[in-house]
RNA sequence: GCGAAUGUAGCUCAUCUGGUUAGAGCGUCGGGUUGUGGUUCCGAAGGUAGAGGGUUCGAUCCCCUUCAUUCGCCCCA
């Protein structure tokens, strides 16, 4: 019989301790900063049935993505491949006694079956916050204010990131009032705005034309206005006047309130899934080695409502963890890990006995401590500790058992005491 | 699902157009007389060359299959 692979399963990753501190910080300032907005945590299975994705978040999604299989029991399960669905039949199953507009957050994880590239995994992680029953303006920009504090606790400055943002009604208006395309032309139309920044202009121009057919000049006159806007004051005066422009505007006027600096108005900002219907975000981070979306996120008042209940209303996003790891790697902005261990003890010579109530006694103080079980010499034991970044090490060997006197010595300033068990404590306690 | 590249020690990489026991740096472990550092000196362990098959007197090197990773396409929570 051949060895067992210890690869992980394609497309998952192991966290060893060193990968595990990084996701653990990330979701430290996830949980942190949407709690600070009155967000709660909710959970829920990883399995859900089947027909739950395929009601709405985009065929591909649910029928070629998702992990699924039959239980004993003959039904069709799947792994979840995002959140959305599961949050919008838990809203609707409690839709009478929930209290509106309902702020709600998870940190959890996900399969998706698909080819894994950078930043995309089979298995991933993400934080997930919505908003619930409020149509206004002033809840999408409270998810796009949480999107940019979010960026800001993870130390980004404002130009290291941009907020593109658009809405799903001034794209149904454009395609069909402005450019006249009809249904079939407008998916395709937007498809091709989706693809925009990865193709040439030439490209871009040409296959616009195409999709328009006969009536490409007047068409490719009216894109061209369009991608020369640069804001929503150059807009061609038929869409400026539209109801939904002035929604767009008042969002701005409450993000620039907001400090909300890295916002940008993008009319090609598209976003693929069926079931947003207002507002469309995506965060760019604008390093050049790592331009890409990196979380998105947006209105969809439709999708409660597909359980059977009256419609509630929805804004909500999603930022993953590997594109966040990407994005603090990048900016060089993870911080420097301290191990959640206190106290490394070394033992000299045959100590055994007393360094095990030591460590024991230190422990029901409250200090994390590890205990050298090696007999390796000091200077080996202090290595230890600094590979593990343990900032602390106690030496115990016959002096201090003696005199009950240890030397503690703090490795970042490289300098010892000699101190009594209740100055330990101290000295341990007053660094955390 | 499609296209391309890569796969040699724990890690980063060498092995000149196929030719004896596949090397180095870092890391790991041990030691430099019995209790102090990331930067010293000496030594050791560690590889069925991703896996399987083929061609050949002989394969890390050439061919096929398969697995994995990376980069595009598709798609995008």
């Amino acid at each position: 019989m051949s060895a067992l692979s210890s690869q992980p399963y394609k497309g998952t990753r192991d966290y060893y301790p060193e990968d595990k501190r990084i996701q653990n910080y990330i979701f430290s300032v996830w949980r942190k900063t949407a709690e600070s907005y009155g967000y709660e945590e909710y959970g829920a299975s990883i399995l859900e049935p089947l027909e739950v994705y395929t009601a709405k978040s985009g065929q591909e999604l649910a029928n070629e993505q998702t992990y699924t299989f039959v239980d004993r029991g003959g039904r069709t399960v799947a792994i979840r491949p995002e959140m959305t669905p599961t949050i919008s039949r838990m809203v609707a199953a409690r839709r009478q006694e929930l209290s509106y507009p309902a702020r709600l957050y998870s940190i959890a994880n996900f399969m998706r079956y698909e080819r894994p590239q950078r930043g995309r995994e089979r298995e991933f992680w993400q934080l997930n916050v919505d908003t619930f029953g409020s149509d206004g303006v002033g809840a999408e920009a409270e998810i796009l204010t949480l999107a940019d504090s979010i960026m800001k606790a993870f130390g980004a400055k404002s130009e290291d990131y941009v907020i593109k943002i658009n809405n799903r009604k001034l794209i149904n208006f454009m395609m069909a009032q402005y450019l006249g395309l009809d249904v079939a032309q407008a998916q395709f139309m937007i498809k091709l705005f989706d693809r925009k920044n990865k193709i040439t202009d030439k490209d871009f121009t040409d296959q616009a034309a195409e999709i328009f057919g006969e009536q490409a000049e007047v068409g490719m006159q009216k894109i061209n206005a369009l991608l020369q806007a640069k804001s929503m004051a150059e807009l061609p005066e038929e869409i400026r006047e539209s109801e939904t422009v002035r929604e767009v505007q008042e969002l701005f006027t409450l993000l620039e309130r907001s400090d909300v600096a890295s916002a940008v108005f993008d009319i090609t900002l598209m976003r693929g899934l069926d079931y947003y219907t207002g507002m469309v975000f995506e965060v760019y981070d604008t390093h050049p080695d790592n331009n890409r979306a990196l979380f998105g996120g947006g209105r969809y008042d439709g999708l409660v409502g597909l359980f059977g209940a009256e419609p509630i209303s929805a804004v909500g996003m999603a930022p993953g963890g590997t594109m966040m790891e990407n994005f603090l790697v990048v900016h060089g902005l993870l911080p420097k890990f301290r191990s959640t261990t206190d106290v490394y003890v070394a033992a000299l010579g045959d100590v055994a006995r007393e360094a095990s109530k030591l460590a024991r006694d230190l422990r029901a103080a409250g200090i994390n401590v590890e205990l050298d079980l090696s007999g390796h010499k000091l200077d080996r034991q202090i290595k230890t500790a600094i590979k593990k970044a343990i900032p602390y090490v106690i030496f115990i060997g016959e002096q201090e058992v003696a005199s009950g006197i240890y030397t503690i010595k703090n490795i970042a300033k490289s300098e010892e005491y000699k101190l009594g068990f209740a100055e330990l404590l101290n000295k341990i306690k007053e660094s955390r």
